[in-house]
RNA sequence: GGCCCCGUAGCUCAGCCGGAUAGAGCAGCAGCCUUCUAAGCUGUUGGUCGCAGGUUCGAAUCCUGCCGGGGUCGCCA
């Protein structure tokens, strides 16, 4: 038998589980065969909220099973829950719904569990078991600064780290730095050149095949400072991997200052080179791993479809049978040269992340890389014998606006907008925000000129604005309650023990429940890894906030302040405070500030 | 051509694990307001959920095919 659980900080779990208890009962009963499968039973909001509070679809679902009509097993249902203490009315509707309205009183302890979990509100705590997630996000190239492109894996990444840390899992941020490719080589060579320039030699027009950016000068001082000019005239393989090792720290250096910019946090930044450099080759190993489990092969691959292959050639290559775990082709993993592809590095490091106990991967990838999830999911599969699970997140393309036109970018190598000059043109909680509050596999729109509107259709301002709101009340409210409390936690208290029964305002209850959906959004948006979730909910609660506000111009009974009733005032603050709670939290896992006041 | 993503109101988008009469903002229309914090408020019009089948008590949601848009297509990363 389930435990019937009175912890209104997660009324929906609790409602859940007097349901649960409801079914069981009738099953002891024998008025409902054994056996029922219960996990496609819901609580939820219902759709029309003059339904009431909360929605079971649970007769729906049991009816097949137990062989009865919906409508049949709703009534039983529903003659257990109309004894329960926390149910006020119990209607069946439709097909079957059980619509439950609940006892005021259920809403108020939500609220009050919400204002005394404060900063915790919502947060689930870590199982006893809990399987550690790792979450690899941004992976930009170590060859010069980043661009907007990568905004928005960078900020859908942290985002949904977050989100899974809050939601119980024990997360892990990564980062994978492409250090050992051909293209750091090309950036050593780029570097190479601006410190000859450094010392004083004109090079002229950067050649065709080089990073032509300005962010290499500086690394290109930085080798003559170190070296004065006792590199110039060696042959490249003996300075190149001094300077490449130096211009990559350089790059790296500022592409965390970038991140840092955003607010984008990393635990591990982990070097593609590491998987190669020294004797223990984990791509060599990796390889011959696979090769043992038959995951590997000499063989041939048709030529591509699609464009005409101009330098094809039929060669018989090392190939990874991707086509076992459901990919189209299987896939290379040595280049004509020898060398490893970056498919075959990329193997290895996934499989670091099983070795170093993760079984539950997350990739942030751009929309160009979407061809590759089969072969890397396949690869996962085959490394950790089918033990690890990789969901892709594809970021999509975001077109970047200025008061509705394109900001064009100049295809010339070099002339690219940057990530810094986005944040620093209009700030890293409108660009956090704005990321995440769209779908991420859709194509976003990102209009410099809007989101630093200060009005209603920016989402950004709109929300903030809520919070800053709440904060405003509390410093008038002092004229008539007096001082609160300072430390959050007595403060608290001290609002919990006002006269919450009074907050009996349609628009007051109504803001309540959606305080109390809180932890079910969080549960939901992690499960889902889908972090703009919480972008949507906060918008509306922020938005049910400002309405109820507005409609104290008309009606000042419901001001939050009421000049000759500290009592009400005091409850009021408690539904403010609650507000302030959600709104805050909810823009803590976006990244986003919440501030007092806005300016 | 293969694969992936998208297609929902005039526009921009939500729609949670299949659930009740498909939602929000903007624009439009009709009123109101000049403020406990100003960046206004309230109400309202508007839909063949791309099309056609299928699965079932029930489909915007799942499956198949097609149409339209985007991405991608051995060794780049």
């Amino acid at each position: 038998m389930a435990e019937i659980t009175t912890d209104t900080s997660h009324v929906f779990a609790a409602v859940l589980s007097r349901v649960t208890a409801a079914i069981e009962a009738l099953v002891a009963a024998k008025r409902l065969p054994q056996n029922l499968d219960l996990g496609r039973v819901l609580v939820e909001p219902p759709r029309d909220p003059t339904h009431g509070d909360l929605a079971t679809n649970a007769a729906m679902v049991l009816a097949k099973d137990a062989g009865k009509k919906p409508r049949e097993i709703a009534e039983a249902i529903a003659e257990t829950l109309r004894a329960d203490d926390w149910v006020e009315a119990v209607a069946i509707a439709g097909p079957g719904f059980i619509n439950l309205t609940l006892k005021p009183a259920v809403w108020r302890d939500a609220l009050k569990a919400a204002i005394l979990a404060g900063a915790d509100y919502g947060r689930m705590p870590v199982p006893e078991a809990a399987k550690p997630v790792n979450v690899e996000y941004v992976s930009a190239n170590p060859t010069g600064p980043m661009h907007v492109g990568h905004c928005r894996g960078a900020v859908f990444g942290d985002a949904l780290a977050n989100l899974l840390a809050f939601a119980g899992k024990p997360v892990t941020r990564e980062y994978y730095i492409n250090d050992a490719g051909a293209q750091v080589d090309v950036l050593a060579r780029s570097a190479f050149l601006r410190y000859r320039e450094a010392l004083g030699e004109n090079i002229g027009p950067i050649p065709e095949g080089l990073y032509p950016g300005d962010y290499l000068v500086p690394v290109g001082k930085e080798l003559a400072a170190r070296y004065g000019d006792t590199l110039r005239d060696k042959p490249e393989a003996e300075w190149l991997p001094d300077v490449r090792k130096i211009a990559i720290d350089m790059m790296m250096a500022m592409i965390r200052a970038d991140l840092e910019a955003l607010n984008v946090r990393h635990d591990v930044f982990f070097s593609e080179r590491s998987l190669v450099e020294g004797t223990a080759d984990a791509v060599a190993r990796t390889i011959v791993e696979l090769r043992d489990a038959g995951k590997v092969y000499e063989g041939r691959l048709p030529p591509p479809k699609g464009a005409p292959p101009e330098d094809w050639e039929d060669r018989e290559q090392t190939l990874f049978r991707s086509t076992d775990f459901g990919d189209d082709i299987d896939r290379p993993l040595l280049k004509s040269d020898g060398s490893y592809t970056y498919f075959a590095s990329d193997i290895a490091y996934h499989r670091s992340k099983v070795e170093r106990g993760f079984s539950d991967l997350i990739d942030v990838w751009g929309a160009d890389h979407g061809g590759y999830i089969k072969r890397m999911q396949a690869a996962v599969a085959a490394v950790s014998g089918g033990l690890a699970a990789l969901d892709v997140k594809i970021v999509q393309l975001v077109k970047l606006l200025r008061a509705g036109q394109p900001v064009k970018m100049s295809k010339r190598a070099g002339d690219f907008v940057t990530l810094r000059d986005v944040v620093d043109e209009v700030g890293k909680d409108a660009v956090r925000f704005m990321m995440l509050n769209r779908k991420n596999d859709a194509v976003l729109d990102f209009d410099l000129a809007k989101v630093i509107e200060q009005s209603r259709d920016n989402p950004v301002f709109y929300v903030q604005y809520g919070h800053a709101r709440g904060r405003s009340v509390f410093r008038h409210a002092r004229e008539v309650v007096g001082e609160l409390p300072e430390n959050p936690g007595e403060q608290a208290k001290a609002l919990v023990a006002g006269p919450l029964e009074r907050l009996d305002d349609p628009g007051e209850i109504a803001i309540m429940r959606q305080i109390a959906q809180f932890p079910r959004l969080i549960e939901a948006a992690a499960a889902a890894h889908e972090p703009h979730r919480i972008a949507f909910y906060l918008y509306d609660l922020a938005s049910a906030f400002h309405a109820h506000w507005n409609r104290g111009n008309d009606a000042p009974y419901l001001r939050f302040i009421i000049q000759d009733d500290p009592q009400l005032t005091l409850a009021r603050l408690a539904l403010v405070q609650g507000v302030i709670t959600v709104l805050s939290v909810g823009l803590g896992l976006l990244g986003v500030e919440a501030p007092d006041e806005m300016r």
